[in-house]
DNA sequence: GTATTTGCAAATGATTTGCAGTGCT
DNA sequence: AGCACTGCAAATCATTTGCAAATAC
């Protein structure tokens, strides 16, 4: 993935830190601004959590990072991608993505209550296969 | 709907307040916190903020209300009820409840991911049919 | 009568803002 | 050069806590 032409269509200048924010983005997957804050001291050891928050709400303005709600918890931020439903074990904490066809779901959903659907937010929980 | 009971059984006491939040709770659907201060004022003139928040957060920990978190949005509350997913206008704000099959979309996720899943959040998002 | 709840005020925690200096294009 | 971004400190906003008086059971 190039985060550089990422950032450029989204309107927004090419800065060490947002490359950073968006490589551990990428490689983790899901992570809160106390997680980001947390790994990008290492690269950056002065780095403050200001600049942490208006760039996460920089990208995920214009689209570029998502934010999920997750009940009793703090949000995470990926970069967007297509819609997908999310999966958390409530015991370990795994937190990851899961593709699943959600075409019927949302046809339905259409028909059924007359909206047009643009987007949604899909998170199960339970146990994963170690800890059930 | 009986709130004495619904609160006994959940090992609550009875009190006015609490009486108060649920009603509103059941004749809204979903309420924010700040919502839900600005009407209980009307019965409670001087009812605090941190009564509120105790008692959600009690009625909250023991499964008497369920909290909705929606992207970009104060988190809603509402009287817990079976697995259901909401519909949400990104025009008139509109946030409602729909009743929709969601067993097929829980067995295909179990099945494909090998978790037990015990609970989902699902939140469609898009315009309701007059916004659109 | 005892334990819980309420409402207030104060404390804590999270996020945003203002501003001077720096970096991107 | 000009505007956007960074980092710091301070301000704001949200939520929680401690405590004395009131209420539930």
């Amino acid at each position: 993935m190039n985060y550089e032409t990422l950032l450029r269509q989204h309107t927004l200048k090419v800065t060490p830190q947002r490359l950073g924010i968006l490589s551990l983005m990428n490689k983790a997957g899901h992570l809160s601004i106390d997680d980001l804050f947390v790994q990008i001291q290492k690269q950056f050891t002065s780095i403050s959590l200001a600049t942490l928050y208006k760039n996460i709400n920089a990208m995920s303005d214009n689209g570029l990072v998502s934010e999920v709600k997750i009940p009793h918890q703090k949000p995470k931020y990926e970069i967007s991608k297509h819609t997908h439903a999310h999966l958390l074990c409530d015991a370990c904490g795994e937190f990851k993505d899961i593709e699943i066809d959600l075409d019927v779901l949302i046809n339905a959903t259409e028909s059924q209550s007359d909206y047009k659907i643009n987007d949604m937010s899909l998170v199960f929980s339970g146990l994963c296969s170690s800890c059930k």
